[in-house]
DNA sequence: TAAAGGATGAGGAGGAAT
DNA sequence: ATTCCTCCTCATCCTTTA
């Protein structure tokens, strides 16, 4: 457990709590695409429909009235079924139409593909920040006994109920979302907040249920392994995807990727073969490659690297969650290959939630790009302060932008480097915030990665040995809130 | 034109899974 | 016994910038 990302619940001492950073590549759209009214579709079962609120019958109205292509019952509550996932009845109609609607997997094939290529205004519609709550960013000097920690206070206005709230509900049902948890969104942000801000609250309660129900159902677990990761996350691969790859999962997330000569090596030597089985041989090394470097298919005979967008969406962060604000490629997969699944981490996370309605103050070591602390907003438990430690520039500047897009109310203070952490500067923030109610973290792996053939040294390598940093700096947090 | 930064490709061991 | 897979590092080449 100790090359994992540690997670300690600070005031349930008999509790450590780790889980293993991104191994587990099993995220599911809808909860990496939160944003997205278009992605909340069940895939297995009648549980999760229930958990995201379908069929709904504003949508059930909407067909009836416009829809006398399909007639028959079987049709109809087919349609019904398609639209509560959040496809809209052209779509529906049309896939239905293209596949013949007895085949739900084949329909639900096409609606993903049409869904991938199609450009979705939502999405940048989501995109936009809310304006509704305060902020508050401040670095932290710990270098030379700064002691200028003060900032005000979080103001929170309070907004008046108006005539809006119905043309606001009407919008999100006509999106896709259930009345209830519409009107239930509406009445927690207020009729003022905008709708990129309702949608992420709506995503954050279907999260917190379904995660509800995954510990109900597997107390000790984390996801299933099974789960069909490419063809959910990635469906226009789909299209292209060979029978004889037979892969249903796709390997770690590494801080880099295959090159351009590999997907070439591959396009060459399936051409060559000309069949559309090629001979094993030649289906073995191609598919070691692909297994190497986590390529997915995108064309006859040509397979492509996973572009950093699609390591966001897999890894459960916002889209554009690392690009921007001078970042290059290289760095985004470094970044984001080191990063937590969020997914995963909220499905731990989800038990303090009814621990702390009214928010968390947490320590974040090696915060990289934020898994922790998008993993709690994705829960809807507020963040009252956060301390986040992290040496890189790079990702805080990722973390704080995020902070600060997502108008978070609390405060979010920085520290570089967590060798500089002292228990005076843990005794001063446990006074300011009443004491920490998490302390979460991955200390660096490098050291212990199987992947390192350099430097492998263990937990006394140049960055593993940060691990005994985190241990110290949790012990004193323990000893100073006993 | 030199320096800096980014992209690319080569490079095993060892533990877990089968 | 065999196969599979890994929160990766480094040298080199290419591109951008001043």
């Amino acid at each position: 457990m100790l090359s994992g990302h540690g997670i300690v619940n600070v005031n349930d001492k008999a509790t450590v709590r780790s889980v293993v950073g991104n191994d587990t590549i099993n995220s599911d759209y809808r909860h990496s695409q939160g944003s997205s009214s278009r992605n909340q579709y069940d895939w297995d079962s009648d549980d999760d429909l229930e958990v995201f609120g379908m069929p709904q019958e504003s949508n059930v109205h909407s067909v009836e009235e416009s829809g006398s292509t399909c007639s028959s019952a079987k049709n109809s509550k087919l349609i019904h079924h398609f639209l509560g996932m959040g496809f809209s009845v052209e779509e529906v109609i049309k896939a239905i139409e293209e596949d013949g609607e007895d085949n739900e997997e084949n329909i639900l094939e096409t609606l993903l593909t049409l869904a991938a290529t199609i450009d979705d205004p939502m999405r940048e519609a989501f995109r936009e920040p809310c304006d509704f709550a305060k902020k508050s960013v401040t670095t932290i000097d710990i270098s030379d006994d700064n002691d200028d920690y003060d900032i005000s206070d979080s103001e929170i206005e309070e907004d008046a109920f108006t005539s809006e709230k119905d043309e606001t509900l009407s919008i999100l049902v006509n999106m896709g979302y259930p009345f209830k948890e519409a009107l239930i969104a509406i009445d927690k942000c207020g009729p003022g907040a905008d709708l990129s801000d309702l949608a992420d609250f709506i995503c954050a309660a279907q999260l917190e249920k379904e995660i509800e129900s995954h510990l109900q159902d597997r107390p000790n677990r984390i996801h299933d392994t099974s789960l069909h990761v490419h063809k959910r996350a990635l469906p226009t691969t789909r299209k292209w995807w060979p029978k004889w790859d037979r892969r249903t999962q796709l390997n770690c997330l590494l801080t880099s990727i295959g090159a351009a000569t590999v997907t070439e090596k591959i396009r060459r030597d399936l051409e060559e073969c000309g069949a559309e089985t090629p001979p094993p041989n030649v289906q073995d090394t191609v598919l070691k490659l692909c297994k190497k470097w986590n390529l997915v298919w995108v064309g006859k005979n040509k397979v492509a690297t996973l572009e950093p967008d699609e390591y966001e969406m897999l890894l459960g962060f916002p889209k554009d969650h690392t690009r921007g604000g001078g970042i290059s490629r290289t760095d985004r997969y470094k970044a984001l290959g080191n990063a937590f699944q969020v997914d995963t981490v909220a499905y731990h996370l989800s038990v303090l939630k009814d621990q702390y309605p009214n928010g968390v103050n947490v320590l974040s070591l090696f915060s990289g790009i934020g898994g922790a602390e998008v993993a709690l907003h994705r829960l809807g438990i507020k963040l009252k302060n956060v301390v986040s430690a992290e040496i890189s520039e790079v990702n805080r500047n990722i973390l704080r932008c995020w902070w600060e897009q997502t108008e978070q109310r609390g405060n979010l203070f920085e520290v570089e480097d967590v060798q500089r952490v002292t228990s005076e500067h843990i005794s001063h923030w446990i006074n300011r915030f009443g004491g920490f109610d998490l302390v979460i973290g991955g200390s660096p792996c490098n050291n212990l990665s199987g992947s390192n053939r350099v430097s492998r040294d263990g937990l006394d390598g140049e960055h593993s040995s940060l691990f005994y940093e985190y241990y110290r700096i949790v012990n004193e947090v323990m000893q100073a809130q006993r």
